[in-house]
DNA sequence: AACGGCATCTTTTTT
DNA sequence: AGATGCCGTT
C-alpha cells in the first residue's frame, strides 16, 4: 500500500483510489500519467483484491503496452496470472482467436498488414489510387458499414465504385481466412452486438477497464468500449484532449471532450503538476495552447522550478538553419551533454535533409526515427511471405509474392496461367504445382521453369518439415533452401538489405528462445501486430517528426520549421487547432532547454519559396518587445484580427510604440488601439 | 521477363 | 528534388 502512494501526488493518489465508476483523468504532458495508470492497476490488485485477471489495460502502441508491462511487473507482486495489458488490436486479436468461430469463421486466420491490403486491392482494380481506396474501406469498417451500405450510400460513379472493390475485398479475405488491422476492433464489436450473452460474459470477466490515451481513440473502438462496460462502468480512461493530434487518422477528439456525458457519474481527476520541463518551457507552452477554444482547460504547472528562457533561432534560409542548429549542439555536446538528450523535431519529415547534412558537417552522429519501418521493409516482407507459405501452403497470396523471389523465370504472364489453372481445379497453386503432371505444367510454362516450380514446392514442403520438427533449425533451413540472400548481393543497397534479413533471423531466434513451444502461426501474427523494433541505444542525437516523439522526453530540444505553412501546416483539411496541439506537443517534450528555429525561405518541393515565421511564436509570447519578429507577422491595414475579450476586428492603422507596433482597431464598431503582441491574425 | 524512361505527387502514422 | 508507378521497349 505504502509502496503505491509513496510517489504520487494527490491528485494521482485521489484518481488511483477511485476504483469505482467512470473515471477521466485528464493527464497534462509529462504530469506521471503512466506511473498513474500502473499504480491503480496495482491497487486493484494489490489492495482492493481484484484478481488480475479481471483488469483490461489497453493502450495504442506495443512501445506504451511493453513499457507499462514492464513498470507494472515491478510493482505487482505474487500475481499467478499478470493482468492482460496489450493493445486494442492485440487485444483483438485474442478474442477472435477464441470467438470468429461464431462468425462461422475458422480461429486460424492470418492477419494482413496495411500493405498487403493494398496489394488485394490493387488487383481488384488499378484504376483509381489505390491508397485511396484503401483508406476509404478503413473508413467504411470502422463506420461498420458494409459495402451494401456504402454502395447504397454515394450517388458518384466513383465511389459506387470503391463500394464494388470494397465488396471483392471482402470477399477475398473470407475466402483465404484473412483479416485486417480494421477486422480486428471490427469483428470483435460485431461479435459483442450481435451476441449479447457473449458481450455480458466479456464485460463480467473484464470489471475493470482502463485506456490509456483516451484521446486517441475513434468512434468504433468508443462503442466497443461501451460493450465492454455491458454490466458495470468501472472505465478509467486517460488522455490529454490537448495532445489529440491524430484527428486525420480519424481519431475522435469528441470522446475525450464529451465522456462525462456518455458515462454519468464520471469522476474527474487533471494531472496538472509536470514533473518534466523547466518553467519558461511551460510558460511558452500553456501560452500556446490556450489560443484552442476547443479544450477542457488544464494549465501545466511548473514542479522543475525557473531555467533557460525559450530561444528563437532566426535563419535566412534552411542551410544556415542546419548551420545553426548543428553549432548549438556541438556545444551542447562539448559540455558534457549525452546525444540522446537532444532531440530535433519537425513538423514533416522531409525537413530533415537539411538539418542532416549541416550535423554530418559538423561530425555529429543522428538516429532518424520514423521512415520506412523495419517490417515494412520489401526484403522483410519478403521474408515474412516465405513463412506464411511454409505455415500455410494454401496462403497464395503469400505465395505469389515469392514465388519469382530469387527469379525462378515465373513473371506475371506465367503466373496468370498458373493462377488460372489451379482457379479451374478448385485448388490453391501450390498444390496446382505439386499435383498437375509435369506435361501440363509445361504446357503452361517454359520446360525449364516448370522443372523450377516443381523444385520450388518440393523445397517448401522440406522446410515445412524441418519447422515442425524443431523451431530451432528452422531458419538457416530457410536460409540454406532459398538463400534469400544471395537476391541481394550484387544490388546497389543490397548490403543493408543482407544486414536487415540478418537481423530479422536473430528476431526470430531469440522469439524462439522466449518461447520455445510456440508455433509459425503464433509468430507470424505476433509480427504483424509488432510496430518498430526497439530504437538500439547509442550515442546518437534523435530526429522525428512531431507526431513521432509524442510521450518521449529530452533535455535539449529542438523545433525546426516553424514557419506559416509548415508548422501550423496550412492548406485544405488542416486543422489549425490541432496544428496547435502540436505545437503543444514538440513544445512539451522538452525537459532543459527549447529552441524554436524559423528560416525565411526554404527548398521544398523543387523550388525555393519564401516563408513567413510562424503565428505559434506571437500566440506563445515570444515576440513581447521585439519589433523584429512583427516584420513577419506584418500587420497591416484590412486585416482581420482577433482579441481574446474583444473579439474579431478589422486593422484601420499602425503606428509604431516604443518597441512594439501599435494597432487601432475597428472591433464591431467600436475603435481601439492595442498593441499587436495582444492579438492574431485571420 | 526485365529494364529504363516519363509522368505524377508530395503531412502527420499505428495497428 | 526525389520517390513511386506505369508503360513501352528490348
Amino acid at each position: 500500500m505504502e509502496k503505491i502512494f509513496n510517489h504520487l501526488n494527490e491528485s494521482q493518489a485521489a484518481a488511483v483510489k477511485q476504483t469505482e465508476g467512470p473515471v477521466l483523468i485528464l493527464a497534462g504532458a509529462g504530469s506521471g500519467k503512466t506511473t498513474t495508470i500502473i499504480s491503480r492497476l496495482a491497487y486493484l490488485i494489490e489492495v482492493v483484491g481484484i484478481p488480475a485477471s479481471n483488469t483490461l489495460t489497453l493502450t495504442f502502441t506495443n512501445k506504451a503496452a511493453k513499457e507499462m508491462k514492464e513498470r507494472s511487473l515491478s510493482m505487482i507482486e505474487n500475481v499467478a496470472y499478470p493482468p492482460l495489458l496489450c493493445t486494442f488490436h492485440k487485444f483483438g486479436l485474442l478474442f477472435l482467436k477464441f470467438n470468429i468461430h461464431l462468425l462461422k469463421r475458422a480461429n486460424n486466420f492470418v492477419v494482413i498488414d496495411t500493405d498487403d491490403k493494398k496489394r488485394i486491392i490493387k488487383k481488384i482494380n488499378s484504376e483509381l489510387p489505390t491508397p485511396l481506396i484503401a483508406s476509404e474501406i478503413s473508413r467504411y469498417k470502422n463506420s461498420l458499414m458494409t459495402p451494401d451500405d456504402a454502395y447504397k450510400q454515394t450517388e458518384l460513379f466513383s465511389y459506387k465504385q470503391i463500394a464494388e472493390v470494397f465488396a471483392e475485398y471482402e470477399k477475398y479475405l473470407l475466402e483465404n481466412n484473412l483479416v485486417d488491422f480494421d477486422d480486428l476492433i471490427a469483428l470483435t464489436y460485431k461479435l459483442l452486438d450481435e451476441n449479447p450473452e457473449l458481450a455480458k460474459a466479456t464485460s463480467q470477466k473484464y470489471q475493470y477497464i482502463m485506456i490509456d490515451e483516451y484521446q486517441d481513440t475513434n468512434e468504433l473502438q468508443f462503442k466497443l468500449l461501451q460493450k465492454l462496460c455491458t454490466v458495470h462502468n468501472n472505465l478509467c480512461v486517460v488522455g490529454d484532449d490537448d495532445q489529440s493530434i491524430y484527428g486525420w487518422r480519424g481519431a475522435h477528439i469528441r470522446n475525450i471532450m464529451e465522456f462525462d456525458q456518455d458515462f454519468s457519474g464520471t469522476h474527474v481527476f487533471k494531472l496538472e503538476e509536470n514533473y518534466r520541463s523547466r518553467a519558461p518551457i511551460l510558460k511558452v507552452a500553456n501560452a500556446l495552447i490556450e489560443h484552442n477554444r476547443s479544450r477542457l482547460g488544464k494549465k501545466l504547472i511548473a514542479t522543475r522550478g525557473n531555467g533557460d528562457d525559450v530561444t528563437t533561432l532566426n535563419s535566412n534560409d534552411e542551410n544556415e538553419e542546419a548551420r545553426k542548429v548543428a553549432a548549438k549542439i556541438e556545444k551542447l555536446l562539448e559540455s558534457g551533454v549525452r546525444a540522446r538528450e537532444i532531440a530535433i523535431l519537425y513538423r514533416v519529415n522531409v525537413l530533415s535533409r537539411s538539418v542532416e547534412e549541416g550535423l554530418n558537417r559538423y561530425g555529429i552522429n543522428y538516429k532518424l526515427v520514423g521512415g520506412l519501418r523495419f517490417y515494412d521493409r520489401a526484403e522483410i516482407k519478403d521474408l515474412i511471405s516465405y513463412i506464411r507459405v511454409i505455415t500455410n501452403h494454401h496462403d497464395d497470396f503469400s505465395l505469389k509474392r515469392i514465388v519469382n523471389k530469387p527469379k525462378r523465370g515465373l513473371g506475371k504472364a506465367s503466373l496468370d496461367k498458373i493462377e488460372l489453372a489451379a482457379q479451374k481445379k478448385g485448388t490453391s497453386i501450390y498444390e496446382y504445382i505439386t499435383q498437375a503432371p509435369m506435361e501440363e505444367l509445361e504446357g503452361l510454362v517454359r520446360k525449364k521453369n516448370a522443372a523450377t516450380l516443381k523444385e520450388f514446392a518440393k523445397n517448401i514442403q522440406e522446410v515445412a518439415g524441418i519447422a515442425q520438427a524443431s523451431t530451432y533449425e528452422f531458419i538457416d533451413a530457410l536460409e540454406e533452401t532459398f538463400s534469400l540472400k544471395d537476391i541481394y548481393k550484387n544490388m546497389q543497397d543490397g548490403q543493408e538489405r543482407i544486414l536487415n534479413i540478418d537481423e530479422f533471423y536473430g528476431l526470430f531466434r531469440d522469439f524462439v528462445k522466449k518461447s520455445p513451444q510456440s508455433s509459425l502461426d503464433e509468430f507470424l501474427n505476433e509480427l504483424t501486430l509488432q510496430s518498430e523494433q526497439d530504437q538500439v541505444e547509442g550515442e546518437s542525437i534523435y530526429m522525428m517528426s512531431i507526431h513521432a516523439s509524442k510521450g518521449l522526453e529530452f533535455e535539449h530540444v529542438f523545433v525546426i520549421g516553424m514557419e506559416e505553412g509548415f508548422l501550423p501546416l496550412t492548406g485544405d483539411g488542416s486543422d489549425l487547432e490541432e496544428e496547435r496541439r502540436l505545437g503543444y506537443v514538440a513544445f512539451t517534450r522538452a525537459k532543459e532547454t527549447l529552441t524554436l528555429c524559423h528560416a525565411g525561405s526554404r527548398f521544398y518541393k523543387g523550388r525555393r519559396s519564401d516563408l513567413e515565421k510562424s503565428r505559434f511564436f506571437n500566440e506563445a509570447g515570444l515576440c513581447k518587445g521585439s519589433l523584429k519578429c512583427e516584420k513577419n507577422t506584418a500587420f497591416k491595414k484590412g486585416d482581420l484580427v482577433r482579441h481574446k475579450i474583444f473579439g474579431t476586428g478589422r486593422i484601420i492603422g499602425v503606428s509604431k510604440s516604443g518597441r512594439e507596433f501599435k494597432l487601432k482597431i475597428n472591433f464591431a464598431g467600436t475603435k481601439r488601439d492595442i498593441l499587436a503582441s495582444f492579438v492574431e491574425k485571420l
